[in-house]
DNA sequence: TGATCTTTTGTACGATAGTACAAATCACAT
DNA sequence: ATGTGATTTGTACTATCGTACAAAAGATCA
């Protein structure tokens, strides 16, 4: 009802559709769902608050819209990348390339749209942290199953680690990853300028050869037990 | 002026600016900053809203009073665990005391407050993903430094790892702490019921033994750098 | 050109936001 | 008991929110 098959396609001329999902994507990646307004994304736009509703319907709307043109492609190149790494022979490099697979769909773009790899992932970092409800509902149905299909690859290069604790160290991975994103100046800061946290490549490097050695890291239960808890009690 | 320090101090009776407090703290740390309104926290803490501007002229200074609450205490409590863990001879015990002097006390309680530790570190987990700009300026004043005697500490054990790495491997470090508070239900369903992403003490070892692991990787620019990207380029 | 779409604009409406403030109430020293 | 300062209540004001909708503008093809 609302794309028009005629002719040559479309997406031709310059696309107000296209600028507000853009605009939105980016305040709702930098500030959250409710502090921006439908009135700023029209202004950052350069559109019509109306023009929201006539495309979006509605606030929730322009979200999931946002959602479904960033996760099929990520998914995608993520699985096309784990299917990849499965054929890696040598189990350290294979577990190394499983783990670039999940991560460097994250920070890059997820397909031709413009370098909004890293701006959806962040968008995601940030509603997670919200609770929104629109946003955790469609990520539980469409990522679990890739989720499930990597911790899975890395359990079997590891079999010797309980898939339970695999889950936790991939969840940690998350975790880490969405954190670059958010807030890439804090490592800028803390190193004293000589890192730049915003600087992709060089996180993807450094967030896989920590990830790496944490997922190699010994079983929680049969890693001497008896000997944990060195110095520190869990109340004072 | 607000207090009233006659006869036996105070805090004696039900307390509603403690209430208020409480009621923000755990509204905002499962909702964000903008999605709850004065009227929401009134409500939950059984007070007027009226009540709340009394008591915090602003909701800016609402925010801004639960961190004054926490970050004092919970800093204190980090420093005294990290001179403990220094104390400790030997350097791979030394490094996970470290760690466990950072992480417990954000799962735990920072002081007498009633278990707010994990409420507290979940709500600037939050409030970081949102950009909140009361919450960047404290923590930046506040954290900063006994994040920077952290990294060092660390660095003492690690000496063959540049700084820069310990640097991105602490920022992965709280991100996956962040994470763990902010959806602990993710665990619990990728690995099928069999952890409890709910479970504090869980949590904590998981996150001790993968990061201990994670710091102690090879650094990243001596670490064979001709052999790596093996499977993966940085664009399709 | 004129008819028929789609898209954009402008404006308005009800709901709710943060905050202010006067009146009512409470706690307690005298 | 009573006066006094601290607290709580109730209410109101203005701003802004998401959304609806009619009118204007633009595009497409007979």
């Amino acid at each position: 009802m609302v794309r028009k098959p005629t002719s040559k396609e479309s997406a031709r001329k310059p696309n107000m559709r296209e600028a507000i999902l853009a605009a939105a994507e980016e305040l709702f990646a930098t500030n959250g769902f409710n502090a921006v307004s439908v009135r700023d994304i029209a202004q950052a736009a350069g559109a019509n608050p109306g023009s929201v509703t006539y495309h979006f319907k509605t606030k929730d709307g322009l979200l999931l819209e946002i959602y479904r043109r960033h996760c099929g492609p990520m998914n995608l190149r993520r699985s096309e990348l784990l299917a990849a790494a499965k054929r890696v022979r040598d189990l350290q490099d294979r577990l190394e390339a499983i783990v670039r697979a999940y991560v460097v769909p994250a920070f890059t773009s997820g397909s031709d749209l413009a370098g909004g790899g890293a701006r959806f992932t962040r968008l995601r970092a940030v509603m997670s942290a919200e609770g929104n409800e629109v946003a955790r509902k469609i990520i539980a149905q469409t990522f679990d199953d890739t989720s499930h299909a990597f911790i899975d690859a890395i359990h079997e290069s590891l079999p010797h680690i309980p898939r339970t604790d695999i889950v936790w160290r991939s969840h940690f991975l998350l975790g880490a990853l969405y954190y670059s994103l958010v807030t890439p100046d804090r490592v800028s800061r803390l190193s004293r300028g000589e890192a730049d946290g915003s600087d992709a490549a060089g996180a993807i490097e450094q967030l896989v050869q920590a990830t790496v050695a944490a997922f190699q890291a010994p079983a929680l239960d049969q890693a001497a037990p008896a000997r944990r808890r060195p110095v520190v009690s869990s109340k004072t």
